[in-house]
DNA sequence: ATTACATACGTAATATTATAACAATATAAA
DNA sequence: TTTATATTGTTATAATATTACGTATGTAAT
């Protein structure tokens, strides 16, 4: 896998549990459950899930990952501008999920979301899609 | 509470469970939890989250309902055009969370999903806010 | 260097949210 | 009326997340 990914330089700053949660988000690329990371680090000396909730919160918080809410899942964040608005793609058939930002929805989603009247400070969007590889099958 | 509501008609088809655990999110108006349902209805007869559960699922599949992913709960449905389309706002500091639809946001969320080259099929939008309330305190 | 403070750690216990498995019954359709 | 579908009730258990406690570590100010 890459080492040469966007936030590599502030990873040093983590601590050891914190970088290993965020190594195996970043290995992986796919929302991992909580109990999943906890089974996948034993090896690495994690051993009660407190330790692994405590060091996603971390990176929840600085922006290095974020919570899928309707999956009760993490995944990397893909983007080098990692604020706290999060838009998804999930797919309806395979599950698959994507972070989507800086396309044209997004920055539609943006714009409204400065129109409007509401004090909206961050979102979390989750639009469920049939992906490319179920539609044609 | 009113007695008058949209969803009246289609109530009579309901079965038992479904028709009690409706009309208190209806009384309600807010987000509940179903462990917070099933001790409410305890009197009425529920005696296990599996009724619970069953009961919601089906209101959800309805459109009656929705869920309220980051929250774990559910919501009376406050539009009479009830798709699976769902869009929140809710309080950073006080929790409460209002449906939006049908205004300027959601309808240009609406354009912009028509627009978009994704597959997508319903979405799952989830604003966060600071309350009228809340702001002037 | 020492105090004060914030952050993180490890561990055990527990709380909260949700589903599986099974047998029985009701309801609707053919 | 036979068949199919949906729902019920119950028990047990799985999956997700937090509380409580005591300790350690890093950082900044005195």
């Amino acid at each position: 896998m890459s080492s040469n990914h966007t936030h590599n330089k502030k990873n040093q700053t983590l601590t050891k549990n914190q970088r290993i949660v965020l190594n195996l988000l970043q290995d992986s690329g796919e929302p991992l459950k909580a109990y999943f990371i906890l089974d996948s680090l034993k090896k690495e000396g994690l051993n009660s899930p407190l330790q692994v909730y405590r060091a996603l919160d971390k990176l929840v918080e600085l922006g290095k990952i974020h919570k899928v809410e309707s999956l009760n899942s993490f995944i990397i964040c893909n983007n080098s501008n990692c604020a706290s608005n999060t838009a998804f793609t999930i797919c309806e058939r395979c599950g698959k999920v994507k972070e989507i930002k800086n396309n044209n929805l997004t920055e539609g989603v943006n714009e409204l979301v400065r129109e409007n009247k509401l004090n909206i400070t961050r979102y979390n969007l989750e639009f469920y899609v049939v992906c490319k590889t179920c539609k044609i099958n």
